[in-house]
DNA sequence: CTGTTAGCGCCTTCAC
DNA sequence: GTGAAGGCGCTAACAG
């Protein structure tokens, strides 16, 4: 399985970076010593002969006063010949506000999470605002001490990616320490559920899921089992209650319910308690679609055929679903929309709490053929 | 395809977001005005009764002096009863130095980087830093845009990630930037080719490659579809080197090489254009994963059966691959590991430009039976 | 339209 | 071990 390269090594030159010779800005000496920090708006305003009042103006254009033609082209000049970069600390300093806005995920790696990064990236991108990533790794601790550290740097706005849990001691910590951060001039918005007393981007999970279970039921589908995530977890409580629902309107029980964590992990070792539980089910429907895949990978693992011995249906409809074989059945939620959506909400100053609703949308692929 | 939720709405409950009051601290009043923006240091001194100096230093602990324990305490508590939040920004100004490093990659939602980015988030945690994200949706021009921009922050050091391009002039362009960046105190690391000038982890493509055209020839595999990626990625160039130098020593020519972009997309449009060139093939490798997973559901869309009628390799071994049916030779990355190495050399003071090589491990799956 | 003058919040020599 | 004072780089009133 894993032979060594037993192949004439072209590869791997270690040292060809001898171009970093000659890099310097052939523009004359830089003004300051040697090892020099960078100029100063001080360095440029006296280099363009103007006061720093001017020298600032003319580089960040105030709201008020507009600079001479003349002028402003000195100082630009003379910042670009000194290489002049402005210190966004000493300016956010100054201004009392900086242009940083954090982004808390609980795993970024997962294609849900990077899915509504990108829309956050590109939301802030659009408003010229920087964004510091948190990665919680799915510990609430670390959510915790990542909004404080956030705080500290003064970040303008915080982005909670993530489904809440029902655990009234993390959310009254989490809540107290957002109160904290907004009392310091802070707003924050949340993807999940509105539960925390801020702005929320939330989906529609319930009426996502139940729409889910209606298509399955018309497709013909009796026996399922279902794959329910983590007790507490209220995205996957909300998903559940939905698609259980409309079972239960329609006089069908499932087979079995398996609790598990809310990752691909948790759905491929929940398949193998599921069929333990139940081994007659016709379909799987997992809470989410990682968990789903991890699923399909454990029955296949186990030598079932997907979808003849077993069906499958996740839901969010990740970008890894393109090239997933059989196409998995699934609610397509718009996520980096909801990236998108979530930042101008977080940066909402009025201090108001709005909440924002996404639907799903039921997309039945080949992983669920009719019966 | 796509049928409305037909059901009894239980879902949408717009707004359940009463909990938030009385979420302020139970520890009396806040010292200063309504609306405040937070106590300062001078604020936790005085009501200590100590000076800042000692403030400082009982709350950071500076390098030499130490506080004590009487003042230490009272300083602590004064803090606490105070909601002190320490501004990172006035702390960056003041010592000159930030806590930050800016990490910029081509695409966050794309597997390979999101692992990076996972190992780097680790470290940059480890090392008690904040990480800035910078996605450049593979815009040569927002790479540049960033790091400007990431030297406007100060960041201690900026981490790039992705192969480099055979473009002197965009090289340029990035080796001055990260040259002035420099100048200004910063330090770089690259996750790529060493091209810039800069202290970088790469891979070793070549040998990789090289490695799995060995496995193919031995598993019988005689007529090969290359998808190259593009030609001036020099990612895509030492895979196709290693693979091509391994066949061409035994005797083989690809029956085609198409070039296309380094992406899913770039996979799925590119196996089209292969097929058209070459109808024959057996095995079709891609010089990335992700273009191989597009390239096996291009193929599966036209009605070919993997690895039935087409085997297919990749590179890099993404997470997603886990869950992929047949699942897909490759070469083993550790994508994690490279960003945790990166982030040490990119804060490297020494300024010596250094060099990190991590091998690739040849792993045969399914998607490539014996002949 | 341009310049002067205060700080923003914190750290850090330097004295005591 | 503790305090006083200067300054990091910039912006935002105020005056001219």
């Amino acid at each position: 399985m894993r032979p060594a390269a037993t192949v004439p090594s072209t590869a791997r030159r270690e040292d060809n970076n001898d171009e970093r010779v000659a890099t310097m800005s052939p523009r004359g000496p830089r003004a300051p010593s040697v090892g020099s920090q960078g100029a100063t708006l001080s360095d440029v305003a006296q280099a363009a002969g103007v006061s720093m009042a001017t020298a600032s103006r003319a580089i960040n254009g105030s709201p008020d006063r507009v600079v001479g033609e003349e002028l402003r082209r000195r100082v630009l000049e003379a910042a670009a010949r000194l290489d002049y970069s402005p210190d966004a600390n000493a300016q956010a300093m100054a201004r009392g506000r900086t242009a940083t806005v954090g982004l808390i995920v609980h795993d970024i790696a997962d294609p849900y999470f990077s899915a509504i990064a990108t829309g956050v990236a590109a939301a802030a991108d659009d408003e010229h605002l920087a964004v510091t990533l948190a990665n919680t790794q799915h510990d609430p601790q670390r959510e915790l001490a990542f909004v404080r550290t956030l705080q500290e740097q003064r970040a303008r706005a915080i982005i909670l990616a993530g489904g809440r849990q029902d655990d009234e001691r993390a959310n009254a910590a989490l809540r107290a320490a957002l109160e904290t951060y907004r009392s310091h001039g802070g707003t924050v918005a949340l993807i999940g559920q509105p539960v925390l007393g801020v702005s929320t981007v939330q989906a529609d999970n319930t009426g996502g899921a139940a729409a889910l279970a209606s298509e399955l039921l018309r497709l013909g589908y009796r026996r399922y089992g279902i794959l329910a995530g983590p007790k507490a977890h209220l995205t996957a409580r909300e998903r559940l209650d939905g698609f259980a629902g409309v079972l239960e309107s329609a006089g069908v029980t499932p087979e079995a319910v398996v609790n598990s964590a809310f990752t691909r992990d948790g759905g491929y070792a929940a398949l193998a308690e599921l069929r333990r539980r139940a081994p007659d089910v016709e379909v799987v429907w997992a809470v989410n679609d990682v968990m789903a895949l991890g699923a399909m990978t454990s029955a296949r693992d186990a030598g079932l055929s997907v979808p003849g011995d077993l069906a499958f249906a996740g839901f969010d409809d990740i970008a890894t679903l393109r090239d997933v074989a059989p196409p998995l059945t699934t609610v397509h939620l718009p996520l980096a929309e909801m990236g998108r959506l979530a930042t101008p909400l977080a940066l909402d100053v009025d201090g108001g709490v709005r909440q924002l609703s996404v639907t799903g949308e039921v997309v039945l692929r080949d992983s669920t053929p009719r019966m």
